[in-house]
DNA sequence: CTTAGGG
DNA sequence: CCCTAAG
């Protein structure tokens, strides 16, 4: 049963997502990707793969102490999230993708995969991860802990959303065990009367006040069941959830109050709920709407959530305060659904997405599908580590509920992007959503995928708001291209970031280099196409940009060694391109440029080989 | 979208 | 690298 219970789905590899299917061996898919500052989740790129492999080998990698997935993900978080692996042949494989299927808690990551992690993993940690097919090897695995909630390991999969509502349960679990060994109790599942009484609770009863017997019975009249759970705290909890769920919040007096008193940690809940309001994102992932007090869906949601609960009870050590990002969820669940505006908002970048993409068809396979519809309501979980959650909107058993989504691709450039609308014009939106729409895209290997998010766009939305779309068709690629690395604050910066440098390795001079003998300077997208097919963050831009520079590095860096002594001291960590290379990039420009623009393609064209035929040759 | 160029 | 203007 745990077993079966323990399934998430995270991210998914080049099928079909599993999350439409929930199968009850979704497995759990992780990707090696990187972790913006801001908490968005870079597909990893081969130069990653690279970085983080010499960083494997060539160094000892100081890994902090893991204790257990909360860690596990601040971890991650602060950095990229690359497993080691064995051996890396070159960089431009695709990284594999891990799937992992997230069994019993205790488990510990198994495979050498998390070799580097292991130990520090080891104990508490939830997650187990294999290489998606045994015979694929562990080539280059990442795991993209997305965050793996010590909910979703330990619950899961048949009810994502429970997970949400879960992490509550976890923290109550935890209290409850630390307080009084109870458990809670299997015979709750039981499902009894649909109807909870909650007359009870109508006064002003302050649960605090309450002895455990009378706090069963309020459990009991809110959620329509028996409780056998002695834990008071655990209780207060419960209930306080359960009303603050009912519809009827406001009115009901001593929850909050109660709810605070729980702890610090609460607390802490609490703001973020605020926060989260303000935004209008909602970290809950359950989202019900209510019809009537007391109705049936709502006590059946609770139910179901006790089910997991006493069935489910894993122990999960996190008082910490990273607990909370997932009590938050939980506590956080009665959430309203999202504006109209934010929907609207959603479905906005929704088109641009698809449209962009469109335009590309032969471009990539076709794996993009719906990144974002407007069902799926990016859930910005910025706790301490800035983690975001994205989750989509999915019917469970009759009600609507915010699941974790988990990307389905998109295009590997990550010039796509989308945004979310800041306050750029003067009442364009609220409160001016900050960070608010955070996308997670990760892909499957295939090309290294890039997203970024662009944390906030100014749409300059000042009066033709209507036009916005137009306009951006246009703007996108700008808005984009403030691409944020987000290693800084993805402040108020308009989101203005730079790509990641990536600094131009020897072999890739190399290849622009022939490819520019080959196909002539000017074709780069030809170039890109052809020799850089691995490099998928180089853009044809970049690969102009890069002749460009080679081109001025010719005219003055060649001329100088060969007139004197080199005038700067050679950094040595700069990588010296050969003059030789040098000598075959002027020659190239030269008979380039003077070419007139010919563009012939070079017959030969010999590696090494100086393939010059006499300049000006052809035409003319 | 692709190029060229300026910044 | 970014941004824009042009095809």
């Amino acid at each position: 049963m745990e077993m079966d219970d323990s399934h998430g789905t995270m991210v998914n590899k080049s099928e079909e997502n599993d999350f439409e299917k929930k199968g009850t061996s979704d497995p759990v898919v992780y990707q090696l990707v990187r972790v913006e500052g801001d908490g968005t989740l870079v597909p990893a790129t081969e130069d990653d793969v690279l970085q983080f492999e010499h960083f494997l080998h060539n160094e000892k990698v100081d890994l902090p102490p893991i204790e257990d997935a909360d860690h596990v993900e601040e971890f991650f978080n602060n950095d990229c999230m690359l497993l080691k692996k064995p051996d890396l042949e070159d960089g431009s494989s695709k990284l594999e993708t891990v799937e992992a299927h997230t069994q019993k808690l205790g488990a510990n990551l198994e495979e050498n995969i998390l070799q580097s992690l292991d130990d520090s993993l080891s104990p508490p940690s939830d997650f187990r991860i294999h290489s998606q097919h045994s015979d694929k090897l562990l080539t280059e695995q990442g795991a993209n802990v997305t965050r793996q909630d010590n909910a979703s390991t330990e619950t899961t999969k048949s009810t994502v959303l429970n997970d949400s509502c879960c992490a509550e349960k976890y923290k109550a679990d935890a209290c409850s065990r630390s307080v009084c060994d109870t458990s809670t109790d299997p015979s709750v599942s039981g499902v009894n009367s649909s109807m909870p009484d909650f007359s009870i609770l109508r006064g002003e009863v302050c649960l605090d006040d309450l002895t455990i017997r009378e706090l069963q019975e309020a459990f009991r009249a809110t959620f329509g069941r028996q409780t056998n759970v002695k834990d008071k705290i655990w209780l207060k909890r419960r209930i306080t959830m359960g009303l603050t769920n009912s519809y009827d919040v406001p009115s009901s007096g001593c929850v909050v109050k109660d709810y605070k008193i729980v702890g610090k940690d609460a607390k802490n809940d609490m703001s973020d709920m605020d926060e989260r309001a303000k935004t209008g994102l909602r970290a809950t992932s359950v989202v019900i709407y209510p019809g009537n007090e007391g109705d049936s869906p709502s006590s059946s949601y609770y139910q179901s959530e006790d089910q997991e609960d006493s069935s489910k009870r894993v122990p999960i050590h996190n008082d910490e305060p990273q607990g909370n990002l997932l009590g938050e969820q939980c506590t956080d669940k009665r959430t309203r659904k999202p504006t109209k505006r934010y929907i609207e908002e959603l479905s906005d970048i929704e088109t641009h997405d698809s449209t962009v993409k469109n335009s590309s068809p032969a471009k990539r396979p076709a794996h993009d599908e719906l990144l974002m519809n407007p069902r799926v309501a990016p859930f910005n979980e910025t706790g301490s580590l800035g983690t975001i959650y994205p989750t989509r909107k999915d019917t469970f058993g009759g009600f609507s509920v915010h699941v974790p989504y988990v990307s389905r691709m998109r295009r590997g450039r990550p010039r796509k992007d989308f945004i979310s609308f800041a306050d750029k014009g003067p009442s364009v939106e609220p409160k001016g959503i900050q960070p608010s729409v955070e996308m997670i895209l990760v892909k499957d290997g295939d090309k290294g995928n890039h997203l970024r998010k662009v944390p906030e766009v100014p749409l300059k939305v000042s009066s033709e708001n209507e036009h916005a779309e137009a306009v951006d068709s246009k703007g996108v690629r700008n808005l984009q291209a403030k691409v944020c690395s987000a290693v800084s604050k993805p402040k108020i910066k308009h989101g203005l970031t730079r790509k990641h440098h990536r600094a131009w390795t020897l072999s890739e001079v190399v290849k622009l280099v022939d490819g520019v003998a080959r196909y002539g300077a000017g074709k780069w997208s030809e170039i890109r196409k052809l020799s850089f097919a691995s490099y998928s963050y180089r853009t044809s831009v970049d690969l102009k940009d890069k002749w460009r520079n080679l081109i001025r590095a010719t005219q003055t860096q060649l001329p100088a060694q060969k007139d004197g002594a080199c005038p700067r001291k050679t950094n040595p960590s700069i990588i010296p391109i050969p003059p030789s290379i040098l000598l075959r990039v002027k020659e190239l420009h030269e008979l380039q440029s003077q070419g007139g623009g010919f563009t012939a393609p070079v017959k030969f064209s010999g590696q090494d080989g100086k393939v010059l035929q006499g300049k000006g040759s052809g035409f003319l």
